[in-house]
DNA sequence: TATGAATGAGCCTTCATTCAT
DNA sequence: AATGAATGAAGGCTCATTCAT
């Protein structure tokens, strides 16, 4: 009972802080801004989560479960063959980002963060492990059945990905108009594409 | 005379500031310590800058321009035929991030911040289309002659590429081991690659 | 329960800012200073006030208050004919001054800090008007009974009794041996009985 | 001549002091403010002037002269029977004041700040002997020609009339619309004439 | 479980003053 | 006579944290 309410407190509070950081970013949101959000003292915050930084710690590893999740829904929920399955899992991955939702803006913020702030490392590392390890799965077991066997180590080409899509994000919130949505997903496609050949038919090159 | 002094003031500011929030981030670079860093004292430090915003910005423009000459050298600088050059000048793009100078770690940081602090983001889209357009014209003259034709639009070419070693550099810090940098520029090439055709005889290898 | 002790924190805190301000006025008064005086943290004081603007114009409120409340007693509360009363009255506004009392000190000195500092112009002029009305309404009642009929528009006066009264307050401040208390006061009255005559037959004295 | 040039610097200095505390307050005037007015360098400023203090001593005085001297010419230079002059000297002195000249209203800035600085109490209590001296010698001269006679200690009147001008100095800045120039013309003539009875006939009372 | 009060360290900034030149 | 550079002490304010209740 007692012990249900504080799971309620405790889940609000990092409810409340999700929605803060992505409005006003990790560097600008004080504890009393993120009581304030939940209708609590600062006090009951620190009852909650001893430090600001064990609170910060639960909505990373919060934010990273959320945009996980729509990853690998991406990969699962598409319908058609498999390179239509790739083409729009891509467009999901993308979108999940562009968005902006809440979550993206804050695995976002406090990935740049954890630059210099070693506690928010680990759950961001294990977050790129399990997303990455995600897709790798993925592409093994269904691009096998198209006939398509990767010209690279695929082990690694989720963390490019991965990669190349945080870092179109923090260009398109530094500079909006330069990054053509479109044009993107395309560019990925092919790029996608250009890492695996065709099993039968000697391939001009490995 | 008296006045040269202070122009050499002014460097070692921004010097000493770059090495401190390349060891301990924007965010928790305090005007003390950097003045500590060079020297002088706190009121010296707002005698050349009037506010913390002027220096950053300064210190985010040398930033900028050390990188980006350490990338437009890595175009030109390169010797051998094309595709040798075209393999170097990855390998170097990718290696002044990876080598961590403070500029690099510099970029990324304020490139962090400025996701929620504006003053910071147009230094930075002037950075990444200075940077963006020096590549794309490089390779617009040097791959025709080598009989390449792009499969997609070049233009925005080189804004992937940052992305992409961008959010590499991000996960390397996060999680160093997870990041083969061989691996990393091997791949980098097979993608670049994939975007071109030839523009006659199917070349055996490129 | 708790925050009564609220109350009284604020209370004292306001208390030692009027002490402080009337020793070394509003100018020499830094928050650490005011802090000291409760014994509390300069955060403390921050707490309960936001501001210093928002701790200043409490301060100056109460003053205002203080000071309006003596003079209003200063009316009402003599006893004797209505000339008597007038005497005992002005005898009362300029003591009210001349005693030095913390919150004269207080209001004397704002109301310099605010030829240029105009947050603090508004509880000022509304206690000029306040005070004044005063005046005005009890003079309007009770010498009509005398017998006793305004040569001047009566509305402004009281805002010229007490431009008068501030007036010689600084320069009393400025030069304590020039002004002679019981000279003012005699001043004082026979000035405010030359604004006045009879109604019907030409009094022997005034 | 470098002597010269030497009073030249500091008399520039003093007018841009004035102007600049006129604009700004005495509060919120630094050195470089005045440095700047002038044209000059903070050093420069402390090469005339040792300290702050000492400059505002001598703008102070400055100003102080300023105003006496107006005030002077107001009692000499108005035509017409001694009444007339009555009138126009309380009106040049009202208006030396209500047209917030840079110099009346520094005088009234630091006639404020000296509430609670020692050091600038002694200038201004030398200007206010000074000026009443003057008021007070030319009425004695003049107004016995008129056949008036004080019914109080005239030393003290020119200091309830600085007093009393101060006062509505302040209450104008506080609040501007609660003053009625003209009338408080009126007012102040009429109760100038209050403590003068006529010679001839026996005055009702003394 | 939650609150309001209080702390204390740290931050950016301002400014009178000093000094070598 | 004047300058630019540098200092150091304050000042107002923010904020994570602690604690009695």
């Amino acid at each position: 009972m007692g012990y249900k309410k504080s799971q309620v407190s405790v889940a609000s509070i990092v409810d409340a802080a999700m929605r803060v950081i992505a409005r006003q970013g990790y560097a600008h949101t004080s504890l009393m801004d993120i009581a304030s959000e939940v209708g609590m003292s600062k006090g009951a915050v620190h009852y909650h989560f001893p430090t600001k930084e064990a609170l910060m710690a639960k909505v990373l590893e919060t934010a990273c479960d959320a945009v996980a999740e729509r990853t690998r829904s991406a990969w699962t929920a598409s319908e058609g063959n498999p390179v239509e399955q790739l083409r729009s899992a891509l467009r999901e991955l993308w979108r999940v980002r562009a968005e902006l939702s809440n979550e993206a803006k804050v695995v976002a913020d406090l990935l740049a963060q954890s630059l210099h702030d070693q506690s928010l490392r680990e759950p961001l590392a294990q977050y790129y492990r399990f997303a990455s390890a995600q897709i790798d799965e993925h592409l093994k077991q269904h691009l096998a059945s198209l006939g398509l066997r990767p010209i690279v180590d695929m082990a690694k080409v989720p963390r490019l990905l991965h990669a190349l899509l945080d870092g179109l994000l923090m260009q398109k919130i530094v500079d909006p108009t330069a990054i053509d949505e479109e044009y993107v997903l395309q560019t990925l496609e092919t790029l996608a594409m250009a890492l695996f050949t065709f099993d039968a038919p000697p391939a001009p090159k490995a």
